[in-house]
DNA sequence: CGTCCCGTTGATCCCTATCAAATGTAGTGG
DNA sequence: CCACTACATTTGATAGGGATCAACGGGACG
């Protein structure tokens, strides 16, 4: 088992494995394994025992959940840093999502009972933990909020806002998402269907607000699309 | 300041605070603050500097965001034993909702500081925030799934069944929800408007499902609501 | 007994899901 | 290098679930 060389580079930087003494860095990576995912690869499935906890390095996951019925809905993106399958620390048995890659990526996993280990070792981990699960139920309560109040226009457009902010590279003509994504994935994440999604996305297209070809997608217009978030803008903007 | 008599019964049952030691649970309700809330109060209000934790001891609370337009929708509801406005456990400056009273309340208050005390005295303590909070997002994204896939009929009598299962009480007639709530805050909880909900009630209560008065809701056939939720049961269930 | 809320119920409209094809684009294997 | 296939995207037509607009009725409380 000679693991490739971890670098404590790796993890000191990543909040939570922030003030942790050197020594400790170093034994939780000697109990890390390493998880290397192709596009398509899940690193759990919903409803598999919660036997591991992973921290993303490198590449872009999503996580999803299907419905009784067989529906999709995306919950979130993982990106390089975040920390993801904690379910064992919220004291559940098994994944409550699946997790899969939407680009090629590499993660460090540990078996979960090292969860303990570290939050005992450190308070501040745990505080860390708390402040990232508390993030996360923020966001939620945000999505729950945009889901009840909002139309579809501005969920997508905050969205695509969202996708910009966390994993986008600015080129010659705007933001362009990291990473391939579809109008089904982007109608999972804002509950509404493909076809509403193709509709606005041309339509957005033709105002030249964005660009998009198979998969990709550059925003070349970031205020014009939190003006669509915000509000339905007012056919006539008032002759001002 | 002669505090009434605090009776670590009131905490080491909580969860949180079970595997404390008794001398810490007389410390900690040494710096408690008994916080009397009338119907209608609130705790706290969105974007208030969240200076206090509080721990419900009896009563019924909503927690309330209001959008920059100007909705409400209703987070969740807080039962006795609920640990509620831990956003600067989270690392939040001020709170990210409001809490108030739906019925006369009594609660616990802590400044923020004592949580850092906590967490760090007790990893139990930690983990079983950790637990809280997961579980509050585990809900939550329940209530996104529910908002992006399901119709209005559903996630109503999801609504109600939850009522129900967290605080109701048998009567003669049925299960009947524990404090005051109306059309509009069940509108608010599922995302939909007062008028769609009083629709639903009506025809519900035609079918002997409910029974409801001002301000009141009970629910009399469990399963024929539980039946609503799971789907649209096609017209005719098949002559079976 | 009047006023304030809360609840009920019509009528109408419109956003968006659904149904149905056609077109484009990458990748594959011959 | 091209035909073939699988998957992504686009676009039209249609229908329907709920929101919205508008009144009215009824119980509680001062």
């Amino acid at each position: 088992m000679s693991q490739p060389q971890l670098s404590r580079a790796l993890l000191q930087n990543l909040g939570m494995f922030r003030n942790l003494p050197d020594a400790d860095l170093d034994s939780i990576l000697q109990h890390a394994r390493v998880c290397r995912l192709q596009e398509g690869d899940a690193a759990f499935l919903q409803g598999e025992d919660a036997a591991e906890f992973f921290v993303l390095l490198s590449g872009r996951l999503k996580v999803v959940q299907v419905t009784p019925e067989g529906e999709q809905i995306i919950v979130r993106h993982v990106n390089p840093g975040d920390i993801f399958g904690m379910a064992k620390a919220m004291s559940r048995r098994q994944y409550p999502a699946s997790t899969v890659a939407v680009q090629e990526s590499l993660a460090l996993a540990w078996p979960a009972a090292a969860w303990d280990t570290l939050v005992s070792r450190s308070p501040q981990f745990a505080a860390g933990a708390i402040q990232t699960v508390g993030q996360r139920l923020q966001d939620a309560h945000s999505r729950i909020r945009e889901l009840s109040t909002e139309e579809v226009e501005q969920r997508v457009a905050r969205a695509l806002l969202r996708l910009v902010e966390s994993s986008s590279t600015q080129t010659l003509e705007g933001q362009e998402i990291d990473f391939p994504i579809t109008r089904q994935e982007i109608a999972e994440m804002t509950g509404t269907t493909l076809h509403t999604v193709s509709r606005l996305l041309s339509a957005w297209k033709n105002d030249g607000i964005i660009l998009s070809g198979r998969r990709r997608i550059t925003v070349c217009s970031v205020d014009k699309l939190a003006q669509l978030a915000r509000a339905e803008p007012p056919a006539t903007p008032n002759a001002n």
